[in-house]
RNA sequence: GCUGUGAUGGUGUAGGGGUUAGCACGGCAGAUUGUGGUUCUGCCAGCCCGAGUUCGAUUCUCGGUCACGGCCCCA
């Protein structure tokens, strides 16, 4: 038998109707914070993904080449083909800040394991045109909104801003340009040894660029910050004992910690943490990222900040902005496991329909003649499932049952000849004839809903 | 990129060099010709793929595929 690729799934029913729901509730979130619905292709140029990621991108793509010889990808992620989206479509002519929200497949060549699978799906939000730790506040507020609103429990999130160590380090008279015949700048590679806890390196670094490697002692006390929005005065002590550091970083990301706290719900641990890197060097201010623990070494689930992209576009104007990606297979298999390990039966708030399915039975009768009347009951709003296989009454029965019918109607001979038809409430028992017309049925139902 | 474990009906599993490959759920039919969820009976349906060893492989060996873990990475 043909398998399915490596890496991809199938959504049954059930699935689905979990995917959807939570889809919807993102959506929801989204639009109450202003956010509106975008959409690009799934495959793109691969000059797009080169241009802002690197040549070495390619061999964790699905590239490939058309008829026409076109060098083609399938989108490993959704931000920059919303930024390309923004530059082809003239969009930096509407009003400021635009609020986008996305969502869909995205495709990396990699191994696949639990919580990462070759084809996945992410939903994102980018708001566009407006830096500021108020437009900050205000991506990383839906961010929390939305996990606290699909139920997610036990989600760590850390805030950080790279400019604090940035602006130190750079403050200390480190570089923050590539030398010559180098990969990276110093800046970054410091920020690299902070992160990794690497004391030594960082030492031998400050001395190779003229600096006092003292200096390293303070900046390893402030990665080493941990704790809630409280770590800012430690951090503000550490900073204004090195002179020639600018304390605007670290205001910023005050101003916007303290929004956050009067936009969103608590999470239910926020940490402040300046190592937050993200790994990237367009990354500019502020950088967050959400955890589940229980997911293990793929926990991360949640990440955003500032970054400088839109100049690649030819849209310097609109740098900064501030997005976030949300790994929609991710954050479902967090709450799958925990509705089992609590024995929620409803993983997504809102995945199970509460109006219910309706079973339409004709039973020894032509079904032709109640078509009509089935129509009626849709039209009115109704979920109907009509009976096509002739079981009788008691397979019939059984059947509505077990695909999870709320109500059943019953029509046969006799109901026919009386111009009724048996309208039966399954989770209660309650039973009663009513006229063989869809608004009375569609009324018998609602009022033994 | 490194590395570990596993694969038996649709699902979950037992077993094991020669078996009618067992059980449960499920699906279909009947007991029951106008009312389901219980019960009983019958039926349906499986050893991931390829090569090797062997008289004989679903079982052992190797390769592949797929899945699940631990590091690395993660735009």
């Amino acid at each position: 038998m043909v398998q399915r690729p490596r890496g991809t799934r199938d959504f049954t029913p059930k699935v689905m109707a979990r995917r959807l729901a939570f889809e919807q509730l993102l959506e929801e979130r989204a639009r109450r914070h202003g956010f509106s619905r975008i959409q690009t292709p799934i495959f793109e140029k691969l000059d797009l993904f080169t241009a802002k990621s690197g040549p070495g991108i390619v061999s964790q793509l699905y590239a490939f080449e058309d008829k026409s010889e076109r060098q083609l990808t399938l989108r490993p992620e959704l931000t920059a083909p919303v930024m390309r989206m923004i530059a082809e479509e003239g969009m930096q002519m509407l009003q400021k800040p635009l609020r986008l929200s996305y969502y869909g497949q995205c495709y990396r060549y990699e191994e696949s394991k639990k919580g990462r699978y070759r084809e996945f799906f992410q939903y994102g939000v980018e708001l566009i045109g407006e830096a500021g730790p108020l437009a900050e506040a205000e991506v990383i507020a839906l961010a929390i909104d939305m996990l606290d609103a699909c139920g997610l429990e036990n989600w760590e999130i850390r805030i950080g801003h790279v400019g604090i160590l940035k602006g130190a380090l750079t403050g200390l008279g480190l570089s923050a340009d590539t030398p010559d015949g180098a990969s990276e700048p110093p800046v970054a590679s410091a920020m690299r040894f902070l992160d990794k806890g690497d004391d030594a390196g960082l030492a031998h670094l400050f001395t190779n660029n003229g600096i006092n490697p003292e200096h390293a002692a303070p900046l390893r006390a402030l990665a080493d910050l941990e704790g809630g929005i409280e770590t800012i005065e430690p951090a503000r002590e550490i900073l204004s004992s090195l002179a020639g550091v600018s304390l605007e970083a670290l205001d910023d990301l005050q101003t916007t910690l303290n929004a956050v706290a009067a936009l969103a719900p608590t999470p239910p641990s926020l940490a402040v943490d300046l190592t937050v890197a993200r790994g990237l060097d367009y990354y500019t201010g502020m950088v967050f990222e959400v955890k589940v623990p229980e997911l293990g070494g793929e926990g991360q689930v949640l990440g955003g900040g500032s970054y400088k992209l839109l100049h690649l576009f030819g849209l310097p104007d609109l740098d900064p902005s501030c997005g976030f990606g949300l790994g929609f297979d991710r954050v479902l298999l967090a709450l799958e496991a925990q509705a089992e390990a609590s024995g929620r039966s409803e993983v997504v708030p809102g995945e199970t329909d509460p109006k219910g399915l309706v079973a339409f039975i004709p039973f020894g009768i032509d079904s032709a003649s109640v078509l009509p009347i089935v129509a009626g009951l849709r039209n009115a709003g109704e979920r109907i499932e009509l009976e096509l296989r002739g079981r009788k009454i008691p397979k019939a029965m059984k059947w509505a049952n077990s695909i999870g019918c709320q109500f059943t109607v019953v029509v046969g001979p006799r109901d026919l000849e009386s111009g009724q038809a048996m309208v039966k409430n399954l989770h209660s028992g309650e039973q009663q004839a009513v006229a063989l017309t869809a608004d009375a049925i569609a009324e018998a139902i609602q009022a033994m809903r």
